[in-house]
DNA sequence: TCTGGGGTCCTGGGCCAC
DNA sequence: TCTGGTGGCCCAGGACCC
């Protein structure tokens, strides 16, 4: 999908249709997760901080993301792909691979364009959005193919014509190509992907090691085998927030942490998972990153576990200067739980040792902080009543529209839907309550949405 | 107003068992 | 009994992707 979260919120309010917006995180250390087209003639680009991105664009409407609404338009997306193969890998909300041949359907570049181009067509005619599609005979090529073809195109590598399109691209169009490795090539004077290829792989294992030298060297031969897998294993979960500003207090460390496990094992639980090692991230003051990590005897769902074992992590973190970020995260999945909670419980306080305090104490007086039922009530009635730009209302007297924006006790809201002209703008106070938030309504509306035609046996690539 | 959030994969060192 | 090689697990960090 084309500069995806943009252009939903563009189809989702007509007066920002072919205006600059970007999405991303408001806050003071936001970052820019989308930004549309017209945004980026300002040279705005994802994850630049939301600070210069204001500068660059000042006149952009900046919206936070709406994941639900995304999550919705991607499903119908992937059920459109659905359609033409079984084998479909989603890799974000915005993007997949379809494997045609599992399809059912023979490669040829004619039929193949023809499918690419209905695809465009029912996407377009469901989502009101317009997806761009790469068609080639291996996952790197076909991703290659589809940044080629955007904004709103189809482009086709022909088979035998691979390595002379690539030669003389940069080796950062080569997927696990990043800054680092970008620089750490250029230094060895590789800077396009067929001097990668001449190179040789000796070379490339010596610059950059086994895995990722031999994978790279074959990528630059145009030799991509892998397969397009349709159920990708979770293999972590994790939650992680930045704060608007770096945390000293040890004691609200502590209970950031506390939180941060928490929703976590929520995450855990909703997946149906379980974990065995617990993982702490800190970010300090100064952007250095660490990590620390306690496996335990056995995977657990417990938020009393998980919360203990990040506490005990924190311990050997060094905390001075102030904190930015904070994670907790739980990898080692199993799809099962320690049954004996109780002797993992007793494992965990053995191993916190002969320090001082009684775990379990410990445990229940943080967790009446963190999940007071009252104070949960009033948290969620203030969230409620705080207004994010670009999030849908509904006014009783003027109907639906969405916030432009808010502040000094009072919210901006504009009128109008997404099959409705550009809307008028109207001010309340943050309290009004003939004002309340709303779901998003259909890009498409339901007289208006076209069925997909073809069945299981149309190919197409994604 | 410098740098989000949720992931995956790889490397390399330390430690331990065989 | 000592030493060295090997392989597996754990842990931390780095790079990358969307």
């Amino acid at each position: 999908m084309d500069a995806f979260y943009a252009s939903a919120e563009q189809a989702s309010k007509p007066s920002l249709r072919g205006k600059a917006v970007i999405v991303g995180g408001l806050g003071p250390r936001g970052v820019v997760a989308t930004a549309s087209y017209e945004a980026r003639r300002f040279g705005v680009h994802s994850a630049m901080p939301m600070g210069q991105a204001r500068r660059l664009a000042p006149n952009a409407a900046y919206l936070v993301p709406r994941f639900g609404l995304y999550r919705e338009i991607s499903d119908q997306v992937m059920g459109l792909l659905r359609e033409l193969s079984p084998l479909v890998e989603p890799l974000s909300l915005d993007e997949a691979f379809v494997d045609l041949e599992a399809g059912g359907v023979a490669w040829d570049a004619a039929s193949a364009e023809a499918v690419g181009r209905r695809l465009r067509t029912d996407i377009r005619a469901v989502t009101g959005l317009t997806g761009s599609v790469g068609l080639a005979a291996s996952k790197m090529l076909a991703k290659i193919a589809s940044e080629e073809a955007k904004p709103d195109g189809l482009w086709l590598i022909e088979p035998g014509t691979e390595r002379a399109l690539l030669a003389e691209k940069s080796v950062r169009i080569l997927p696990g190509v990043g800054p680092a490795t970008g620089d750490h090539l250029r230094r060895a004077g590789i800077n396009t992907v067929g001097e990668i290829a001449e190179a040789g792989e000796d070379e490339l294992v010596r610059l950059l090691g086994k895995a990722h030298g031999g994978h790279l060297y074959t990528m630059a031969l145009a030799v991509d085998e892998r397969p397009v897998v349709a159920e990708r294993e979770t293999k972590s979960v994790s939650v992680e927030d930045t704060f608007d500003v770096d945390i000293h207090d040890r004691v609200r460390v502590r209970l950031e942490v506390d939180r941060l496990a928490e929703r976590c094992v929520q995450r855990l639980r909703g997946g149906g998972h379980s974990g065995r090692t617990v993982v702490l991230k800190v970010r300090r003051y100064d952007f250095s990153t660490l990590t620390r990590s306690e496996t335990l005897r056995g995977p657990t769902d417990d938020p009393g576990v998980v919360r203990e074992a990040a506490a005990r992590l924190l311990e050997s973190v060094d905390t001075t200067g102030g904190v930015r970020l904070l994670g907790v995260g739980v990898s080692g999945l199993a799809d099962y739980t320690q049954e004996d909670l109780f002797a993992q419980a007793a494992a965990a306080a053995a191993a916190a040792g002969s320090s001082e305090g009684e775990p379990e104490v410990a445990e229940e007086e943080v967790g009446a902080e963190v999940v007071p039922s009252g104070d949960g009530d009033v948290e969620e009635e203030a969230a409620e009543r705080r207004w994010h730009a670009g999030h849908d209302v509904r006014h009783a007297e003027f109907g639906p529209g969405w916030v432009q924006g808010s502040g000094v006790g009072r919210v901006t809201v504009r009128f109008e839907t997404p099959g409705s002209e550009p809307g008028r703008v109207r001010t309340f106070r943050v309290d009004d309550p003939a004002l309340s938030a709303s779901e998003p309504l259909p890009l498409v509306g339901e007289r208006d949405e076209v069925r997909a035609g073809g069945g299981a046996g149309s190919p197409a690539a994604g």
